[in-house]
DNA sequence: CCCCAGGTTCTGG
DNA sequence: CCAGAACATGGG
C-alpha cells in the first residue's frame, strides 16, 4: 500500500466534481467522504485536501506516484484556466459550477471501451456495465474490485460470453475493438503520435465508434484536450453560443466541453434566458 | 407505459 | 447526401 500526496497549491479539486461529471465511471464516494475505485489496474482510495490530492493506492507497483499525477493531470494550472474561460460568460458561469472539477487522462484502451458502452445510454447504467465488464474479466484486485479487462483478455471472447454484462447491441462494439487492439491492427500506443484527424480515421475504423465516442476516447484516453465531443447535452448547449464555440478557446475545448456538460446536465436553469 | 440516455449503423428515398 | 428507423436495456 503506498500513501501519495499530490499538492495542488490553489485546492482546485473536487472528488465529487470530477469523479460523477461523466468521464470516469469506477469511483464512488465512502461514508466519510473519500472515494474509492479502479483506475485501469490500480486500485485506491481518494481524499480531498484543502493543498492537494491524497492518494492510498493498493497497487503493486514501486512508484506509481507519477501515475498518479498523470491521472488527475496535476501538471496543468485549472485555476489559471478557470480564468482563461471566464472571459466568456457562458463558459465562466459553467466554470464556476464545478471549480474542483478536473480533466481525469485515463488509460486509453479503457476510455475507448467505456465510450463504446456509452452510446444511447445513461451515466447510471453506463457505470453498471462497467462494473458488471470489469467483474466478469478483470483481474481483481480486493476489497471487491478489478482491473479494467485488458483487450487481449477480451478478443478470444464472443457475444455469448458477455451476454451476463447486458450490454445490448454494444457487445459486438467492444469485441471488434477488442480484437483490433490486440491484434495490432489498431495500435493505440502510437496513436498518442498521430495528428489528431489521423487519430480520429483510425479509431473509426472500429465498428460502433463514431465521431463522438473517438473524440471521447481521445479526450479522457489520450490527452487530447482540443478535442469537444458532441453528444446530447452539448448541442443543447449550442443555444448559449449564437455565434458556434469561441475560436479562441479551440486549445482547450475539451475542458470547456466537460465544464459545459457537468453544468447543463446538472445545474437547474442551466439553460434560463438570462444565460448569455 | 412512455420517454430518454455522453450514438452509430442501416435503410430507403 | 440525408432523414428516420433500428438497435438492447433499464432508470426515472
Amino acid at each position: 500500500m503506498h500513501r501519495i500526496f499530490l499538492p495542488l497549491p490553489n485546492g482546485d479539486f473536487d472528488p465529487a466534481q470530477t469523479f460523477d461529471c461523466g468521464q470516469a465511471f469506477r469511483f464512488s464516494p465512502l461514508p466519510d467522504g473519500t472515494w474509492t475505485g479502479v483506475a485501469g489496474s490500480r486500485r485506491a482510495v481518494i481524499e480531498r485536501r484543502a493543498d492537494g490530492i491524497a492518494v492510498t493506492c493498493f497497487c503493486r507497483d514501486g512508484d506509481c506516484e507519477g501515475a498518479w499525477t498523470d491521472y488527475f493531470d496535476c501538471a496543468r494550472d485549472y485555476s489559471a484556466l478557470r480564468q482563461r474561460l471566464s472571459a466568456h460568460p457562458v463558459l465562466r458561469r459553467a466554470a464556476a459550477y464545478a471549480p474542483g472539477l478536473r480533466l481525469l487522462r485515463q488509460d486509453g484502451w479503457e476510455a475507448l471501451c467505456t465510450f463504446i458502452l456509452s452510446q444511447n445510454n445513461n451515466i447510471a447504467r453506463i457505470r453498471g456495465l462497467v462494473d458488471r465488464l470489469c467483474r466478469l474479466c478483470g483481474t481483481p484486485l480486493g476489497d471487491d474490485m478489478s482491473a479494467f479487462p485488458s483487450a487481449s483478455s477480451l478478443a478470444p471472447l464472443c457475444e455469448a460470453d458477455l451476454a451476463p454484462v447486458r450490454m445490448g447491441f454494444r457487445a459486438k462494439y467492444v469485441l471488434d475493438a477488442a480484437r483490433r487492439v490486440a491484434s495490432g491492427d489498431i495500435d493505440l500506443g502510437a496513436l498518442h503520435r498521430l495528428p489528431l484527424e489521423e487519430a480520429r480515421e483510425t479509431l473509426r475504423r472500429i465498428h460502433g465508434v463514431g465521431p463522438k465516442v473517438a473524440d471521447c476516447a481521445l479526450l479522457y484516453g489520450f490527452g487530447r484536450v482540443e478535442c469537444y465531443p458532441r453528444d446530447v447535452w452539448i448541442k443543447r448547449a449550442d443555444s448559449l453560443f449564437p455565434g458556434g464555440f469561441p475560436p479562441e478557446f479551440a486549445d482547450v475545448a475539451g475542458l470547456a466541453q466537460q465544464y459545459l456538460f457537468h453544468y447543463c446536465r446538472t445545474c437547474p436553469g442551466a439553460f434560463s434566458p438570462d444565460m448569455r
